[in-house]
DNA sequence: TCTGGGGTCCTAGGACCC
DNA sequence: TCTGGGGTCCTAGGACCC
């Protein structure tokens, strides 16, 4: 018996959420940035209309933006990730199985439901009621057709922002039109190779044999085919599984090009993995890496990085800034009279397993005081603000500061940056 | 000249996703 | 001048073992 899975997404969600405290967005065209003020990462629709494409440098439509006053911002995570958290909030009220995919957008078990419709189309109505985001509703068999039928909700407004896509005869008249680079899993170069053999639509490559499929794409290609003919292999995960790996790397606002300037970068980012970290477990490895600008070959280019294994393996901040200090040492470019101006620095966690299961070694040289220490430091920082304890290595010059200049209010999350009504 | 067979584990890199 | 960040899964090939 196959369940119904329905994938809901929001629509533009970074739009809509800075849409929701400044009506002044509403219908006009809006893009927010990226990290570091680079490429547009969300359009809304009327930017969209303008030809605005995902990924777009700023500084390339900056004729563009002043010619349609479209408005521009700078991405604001806490605000995007807390009002995601509030979408999802709805969604439990909706379905007791919510797999959250992405920060717009959640799997739903939809079994049971009678009219699954109507149900969809309550919740959607509710969201926007409550949250003030749009959503699109797809539901099908399995995930792979679901995100067609969601897709085909967000294309057709005649669909009113839901798609029900259960019915085999339904899916026979509508994957021949869906272009088999539009299916989830299906990417630039398996799109190629599929087109190359005559596969052009979802309905073609649903009818491919599975062990061509096997040969061309491996098995993940197999199971999209056997996903589109109606057979759910990716399954439905309710409980969010084990971290295995962690990042965070930034640009810089401005080229690093001394050790010390880069390695207080690399403090904060160690810094703020090692927070991000203690929500997962630990970590058994570390690599520190950062490399000079890739889009100016006209100047020296150098990337350097450096792997170490923490042991014992740990989550403390100090154990982890100590360990990207060696390994950001050992990949500085030993390279006479050269200078470098690095534009990107970031630290990778891998091997991370909950506390609890961390392998003992003979002689376990755990600090005691280490976790009162970093509950401390968690806790002051989550109090008095971010960054209001940090290590001394962090500098405070913060010249390599990403750009943020178009960033609006932590409206949600911060009560000083609420607005004043007087 | 002749030089086994089969297994596991690890890693780097590719492809894809949002 | 100015080009993001953070994940997962799979495979091939090398190292190593018996």
């Amino acid at each position: 018996m196959t369940r119904p899975i329905a994938i809901s997404d929001s629509a533009n969600l970074y739009v809509s959420a800075e849409r929701i405290f400044d009506p002044t967005l509403k219908n006009v065209p809006v893009i927010v940035l990226s990290n570091n003020d680079g490429c547009a990462v969300a359009r809304s629709d009327e930017a969209k209309a303008l030809g605005n494409k995902m990924g777009e440098p700023l500084h390339l439509i900056r004729d563009k933006v002043a010619a349609h006053g479209i408005r521009v911002f700078s991405s604001n995570y806490t605000l995007y990730g807390d009002i995601s958290r509030r979408v999802v909030e709805v969604y439990e009220d909706y379905t007791p199985n919510v797999e959250i995919y992405s920060i717009d957008e959640c799997f739903l078990d939809f079994t049971g439901f009678r009219d699954r419709t109507a149900h969809a189309k309550a919740l959607r109505r509710d969201v926007l009621r409550r949250v003030g985001v749009p959503v699109r509703v797809g539901i099908a068999p399995t995930k792979t057709l679901a995100k067609c039928a969601n897709d085909i909700a967000k294309k057709n407004p005649i669909f009113a922002g839901v798609f029900d896509m259960m019915d085999q005869t339904l899916a026979d008249w509508l994957l021949p039109l869906v272009p088999v680079g539009d299916i989830w899993g299906i990417g630039r170069k398996t799109e190629a190779k599929l087109k190359d053999i005559g596969i052009g639509t979802a309905a073609e490559l649903r009818a491919m044999p599975l062990r061509q499929a096997q040969a061309l794409g491996t098995v993940v290609l197999e199971r999209t085919v056997l996903e589109l003919q109606g057979e759910a292999c990716i399954a439905f995960d309710e409980v969010e599984p084990q971290r295995k790996c962690m990042a965070v790397t930034r640009s810089s606002g401005a080229p690093m090009t001394d050790f010390d300037t880069q390695f207080q970068a690399i403090t904060a980012h160690a810094t703020r993995a090692a927070e991000k970290l203690r929500q997962h477990g630990v970590a058994g490895t570390l690599t520190v890496f950062y490399h000079t600008n890739r889009h100016r070959p006209d100047r020296p280019q150098y990337a350097g990085s450096r792997s170490t294994r923490l042991t014992p393996m740990s989550s403390d901040t100090f154990d982890l800034v100590a360990a990207a200090k060696r390994c950001a040492l050992a990949a500085w470019p030993k390279i006479e009279n050269a200078s470098f101006g690095f534009a990107k620095a970031g630290i990778m966690l891998d091997d991370l397993l909950p506390i609890a299961d961390r392998p003992r070694t003979l002689f376990d040289s755990v600090k005691p005081t280490s976790p009162a220490l970093m509950a401390a430091l968690d806790d002051v920082n989550g109090r008095f603000g971010k960054k209001t304890m940090v290590i001394a290595s962090e500098g405070v010059s913060r010249s390599w500061q990403l750009r943020a200049n178009h960033r609006s209010p932590r409206y949600t999350t911060r009560l000083a940056d609420l607005p004043v009504v007087r």
